[in-house]
DNA sequence: CCGCTGTTAATGTGATCACACATGTGTGAT
DNA sequence: ATCACACATGTGTGATCACATTAACAGCGG
């Protein structure tokens, strides 16, 4: 019914492509603040190549909703309105939880053990307030767990609410400070994940993206 | 949630979106059959400009799922399997109707008599074996009305089921017979709107989309 | 000190060229 | 006659350049 859900878009690994989902996981991380300007020559210049991949990677992403034009044809990140912001935490909460249920029968011992792994990453990014670090490590933890999934049909739609998502999270935490969202439900996953109980998993998962809605109530 | 609701994207009047938007149109109407080779250089020969807009705005249908790279990084139309036909059909009925809904009120006489030309210019083309031109007149007789509906939402998503759809429509015509289309609904359509009649207008619309359907059926 | 203005830098867009690769075709050897 | 190899053609990709537009900023006049 949208580009999603179309046919497996097969990708040739061109250099385009490799900008477009580096850029993309770049957006999802937090990289990137609403406002900032995405220019075609400087992003090439970041990655060593010419301009032509990352012109084609930044229209894709234009075209994607993920960048949009500015009055005078600069490209640039978004800006999400409050309610926008909320409706994205709410499709959140409902497509990972599915997600995270159709990933739970695939995660492995290895799977919980690197989930571990990166949350330790994300406390010591809160120690020292490193707050790309901790939205990094953020994205790396929740997508382990959904491509886990193999879902052809929701990751990617997930995907695209995050690369919404993340400049805007981003600039909330930059103005409300990082404390704000300390207390994930990170453990709960994977303690939940160990017991094998699938109800607390999904419970977590829901918990952890709801805790960032009750952040959106506290800051307005 | 996905790129078409995602905020109004503000196109900069250019020759690639010009060209994006024309071959757009041109899939909607029918003018390329499933498999159909679609290449920068001639697209560019064609609209007199350079490989430039018409390489993004070929690159723009592939985002869009409306073209797919075949197996040897040609850029190809897709051929739609017959479970997603049935698909697409479906969920136009579903849109379709929902979007005349919200049409209805902002359909002038006007809008009536410009609906009743396209009809009869449709007739000639069926009287006349001209596929095309039946496919373009039906496009632009239900794009007609849709486009009175206002939904930045519903709209493009509308046109994406199109941009799909064409094609294989037109696949299915050529090697079927324009006759077996020739029962159209619109007069029903135009007789409704001109009673200001709703909900038979809606019933006429969805029959108009469920004969296609059953031409489905027909064919297997 | 403020406001206007001309200049400068940076942007997206469009055009053109070189390259690697795939495909089809014709030609030559067997 | 048939098969194999070379060549010609067309393809998307990447690089580079020219151009118009725009934002920013320094400099000048009030």
């Amino acid at each position: 019914m949208d580009t999603h859900t179309s046919q497996d878009a097969f990708s040739p690994n061109t250099a385009s492509t490799r900008l477009h989902r580096a850029l993309r996981v770049r957006m999802c991380e937090g990289d990137f603040s609403p406002g900032d300007v995405i220019s075609i020559r400087r992003v090439a210049a970041e990655y060593g190549t010419s301009a032509m991949p990352a012109r084609e990677a930044i229209r894709w992403l234009v075209t994607e909703g993920a960048l949009v034009f500015s009055d005078s044809r600069k490209i640039i990140v978004p800006e999400l309105s409050r309610e926008r912001f909320h409706e994205v935490l709410f499709a959140r909460k409902s497509l990972e939880t599915q997600v995270s249920r159709q990933a739970f029968t695939h995660i492995t011992t290895d799977d919980i053990d690197e989930l571990r792994r990166i949350d330790t990453e994300i406390d010591e990014a809160i120690e020292q307030s490193d707050l790309l670090g901790y939205m990094r490590g953020n994205y790396r933890f929740h997508f382990h767990i959904y491509r886990r999934s193999h879902s052809r049909v929701l990751l990617p739609i997930v995907e695209s609410l995050w690369l919404q998502y993340g400049p805007s999270m981003r600039y909330i935490c930059t103005r409300w400070g990082a404390s704000t969202i300390a207390d994930d439900y990170h453990r709960e996953v994977t303690q939940a994940l160990s017991r094998g109980d699938i109800e607390a998993f999904c419970h977590a998962i829901a918990a952890d993206i709801e805790q960032g809605m009750q952040l959106l109530h506290q800051v307005e």
